[in-house]
DNA sequence: TCTGTTACGTACCATTGCGTACATACACTA
DNA sequence: TAGTGTATGTACGCAATGGTACGTAACAGA
């Protein structure tokens, strides 16, 4: 049983932006948690026990399909939460999540965030809109999966965990697992980042990217990048 | 200003599911509306005027590209509504909704949806319900994308339209429309259609399809089809 | 019945990405 | 410093799809 204090400007977005009556509510139940890459969240079906509120942790939002492949469909970082369903009045996870880029979570339990849910109007209100807003990332996600080649969706990718993991230009990534969440080869990666790196944008060490040159890479990302910021920024 | 007393079983399903209560608080303000293919219901960025609640016509969400491009996010038919960001409390569109497959949908003003979701707990666990569902199958979708050919694809989408037009096996639909909607080619889609009319499983007449053998069809589909149903099954 | 429009069918080549197999190189450990 | 496991790089054939152009057939209206 942790306070919010602690959090600082690396905080969680959404509990940052929280009125002092709305942190009181959540503030005597928030624990906090270090992940590591591939640990669990929630897995699809079960019930959310809690809601969780990265810090500097990167969650995938992960659709399995019957084949045993998956793919993502959206990524969660310190600027929202998991566990839409907590305060819709639905307790089960339609999706797997995952801790992409190891770090630090907040979480709380869900029915203490249901309930805040229900009697806080103003609380209310920050979750709600980042559900849409999340829902907007899942469309864009629906839309770039459909039209965009492996090259720019791997240049966005980067950007928004580049984004999330709070000034950092160096964190831990293989091929392997970019492919999964982009549903496509292993070899299909290391091309596209090869091409990536030969334009001197990133740097790949072993399982260690570094981002070189963000104004670049921007540049060769498809506009779903920008298109799901400025949603959140206009939800936010 | 109409009841909702005239729909009977082909009415939309979600209204039909309301407590008499509920049912009560929109009524007053239901207004039927008939709809043409391509007629718009609400462009990306506008806000709500009216919740929709499909009767018989088939409606879709689409996410713009900037080159002009679209693509199909999700299909709402009289399973269920579109205006979740008005019982979300944000009052603007992401997406472009309009009507694929004409027919009659009910509507009910935005602010009256708002105002009842917010004082009937049951109203809004109807309405949360089904805006997870969607955000289920905007998922599925982006999973779908990446991993399913066109003609699974094109398959799926003709199932889940024949699934809404309410026990009608013959409706219109152009193969450019449904190009449109699965963000892929317009031949594309006479290859895969071609292919599926060949099997004996539909059969087309200068825009309007008939579902002939829906079981083969079936077969043809991705996993998609079913898992998305099942999803709404479990969260009617 | 003619004619224009529209929707569908076919064809061709370029590109992307898949499936697979295997080679290389880095980092850790003994 | 050699061995080993793992992450990355490369290669090759094949299938799917894109972009484009054009042919064909059904329907509508004159």
């Amino acid at each position: 049983m942790t306070t919010i204090a602690p959090v600082g400007v690396s905080g969680n977005l959404l509990l940052a932006r929280l009125s002092a009556d709305d942190a009181e509510r959540l503030a005597p139940h928030l624990e906090h948690l270090p992940l590591a890459q591939g640990d669990l969240i929630v897995a699809a079906g079960d019930d959310f026990s809690h809601a969780y509120f990265p810090v500097t942790a990167v969650l995938s939002v992960i659709n399995n399909m019957s084949d045993g492949s998956a793919v993502e469909i959206g990524t969660i970082g310190n600027e929202g939460f998991v566990g839409i369903g907590v305060v819709l009045d639905v307790p089960t996870s339609l999706h797997l999540t995952i801790c992409q880029i190891p770090g630090l979570v907040q979480r709380v339990p869900a029915d203490v965030v249901a309930a805040a849910s229900v009697e806080s109007a103003s609380l209310r209100r920050v979750l709600h809109r980042f559900a849409c807003a999340f829902m907007g990332q899942v469309g864009q996600t629906a839309a770039c999966n459909a039209r965009h080649d492996i090259e720019q969706r791997c240049a966005r990718w980067l950007l928004m965990c580049h984004d999330r993991v709070g000034g950092v230009d160096t964190f831990s990534l293989k091929h392997e697992y970019l492919a999964i969440m982009l549903g496509v080869r292993r070899t299909g990666v290391t091309i596209a980042a090869g091409a990536l790196q030969e334009a001197g944008l990133i740097r790949y060490r072993r399982g260690v990217i570094r981002i070189v040159d963000r104004a670049g890479l921007e540049g060769r990302a498809c506009e779903c990048y920008q298109v799901v910021r400025d949603q959140f920024l206009h939800f936010a």
